[in-house]
DNA sequence: GAACGGAATTCCTTAAAACAAATCACAACC
DNA sequence: GGTTGTGATTTGTTTTAAGGAATTCCGTTC
């Protein structure tokens, strides 16, 4: 084989998240990962906008020959809008599909962290697996024994069971003003960036004061806590913080 | 496809329960499954008796062919002895790696059932999966939160992380004379009969009067609760339940 | 209007699992 | 000692997912 030693785990598909009876054939998890990757490039605002398929290939690390046999498969089932050569979007069915993954994602997520007291650092990775495996009886056990969540430990909207998303009213940081904000969420998924955000104590629901911005060197200045030093931040990391103004 | 509707499912390979960096190529849950197959298989006592093809291939549901080209894989990693015709058998490596498949799976039931409250007699089929795919981490932090546990739900010991298990002395009620004893595990999966258990009283851990036996009807009769009703029980289901004397 | 370049598509191959059908080995029987 | 039968093995095909190479579109340039 060609791309390494742990192919083999690439080529994985994984079973299916409960014993079902339906007609349709259920998405394995490798059809459930193309419709995450496809959701996550289209932009929120226009939900018919094609993704091409070259972007989508790359999310997922995979030759654009493998994403365009795909593009077919996922038509034939009915789960995208697909337009050779000019890209690929999620229809109705592929949407909510896309986010009862999400919504499983998250919600484990939030179990490993709430109940399990795993880091919110590094639940991302167990959940990218059990995301497409755990069963509905186990979904619903999570759900209940954590309240009915809203929103995970990132502070990202967990879609409801029937597939609807909240989209909350959030700005990146990158983009503000000086003044004082609170944490919504962080969109990002790397253990080693979260740890640090966690050291320099910044979690969803922190309030912090943006207090200097310097547009050559490209940075941010933000005191966290009351009187505490000022941490710098680039751009690019205050892109992944989603905030609030406070009050 | 021949064999209906779901083969997709037993098509299934599954991802690998940790992201490793070892040498050997870390089993599929399809390998697992066959190491716990044919572990199962083998009688206790005599652990380089050799299980015929045959009885694995039938255990997992599999045709003989398919079993045979498994054995070849299984000995290429070395994970087995086979001898063509005769029959396979594990070696230490497969030994390891199937006490370490057993241990995710009976930590993962008690898990569902001490923390996540549900039913015993339904936690198997959940577990059956999530064997395959917990991580590390995950499994540790389970067993943390259990206080390492020696037994999962149904009285079955629980591995050690290096693999090792701890028979327990137990026979099967069917063999039993009239008299008081204690049940110590359930030998048996299926839900149905599971419930049936919990809903006479009998789980691991409570004593009972074993009052008659009908060699001619094939039945026991077991008092449970003191004064309660003789409950009937055949012997076949009396196979699968593993006793101590009391005291 | 023709040529170019990059993205997307097709076609061919590989790999793991599985099934079906044909064949093989060996013990038991006559 | 030859025949039969059962279980195991071999061979060939299928499915899903993937990679690689060659080719085809199509929007730009010249």
């Amino acid at each position: 084989m060609h791309a390494g030693f742990f192919c083999t785990f690439f080529h994985t598909r994984f079973p299916v998240h409960s014993a079902d009876s339906g007609s349709k054939p259920m998405p394995s998890s490798t059809v459930e990962n193309y419709l995450k990757a496809i959701w996550s490039l289209q932009k929120k605002g226009e939900p018919t906008a094609l993704v091409p398929i070259g972007r989508v290939a790359e999310k997922l690390s995979v030759t654009p020959g493998t994403a365009t046999t795909m593009m077919n498969q996922l038509r034939k089932q009915e789960l995208v809008d697909y337009m050779p050569r000019k890209g690929v979007s999620l229809n109705e069915h592929g949407r909510k599909a896309a986010m009862l993954v999400l919504r499983r994602h998250r919600l484990v997520e939030t179990f490993l962290v709430e109940i399990m007291k795993i880091d919110w650092a590094e639940v991302h990775e167990d959940a990218e697996i059990l995301e497409h495996v755990i069963s509905d009886r186990l979904l619903s056990r999570m759900d209940e024994m954590l309240g009915h969540p809203t929103h995970d430990p990132h502070g990202a909207p967990i879609p409801t069971p029937d597939g609807k998303i909240n989209f909350d009213l959030t700005q990146p940081l990158a983009e503000c003003q000086l003044g004082v904000y609170t944490l919504i969420r962080v969109q990002e998924n790397r253990p080693d960036f979260l740890q640090w955000l966690e050291k320099i104590g910044l979690k969803p629901g922190i309030s912090f004061r943006l207090q200097s911005l310097d547009p050559f060197a490209d940075t941010m200045g933000l005191e966290i806590s009351q009187g505490g030093l000022e941490i710098q931040l680039s751009m690019s990391a205050a892109q992944s913080l989603l905030v609030h103004p406070k009050e």
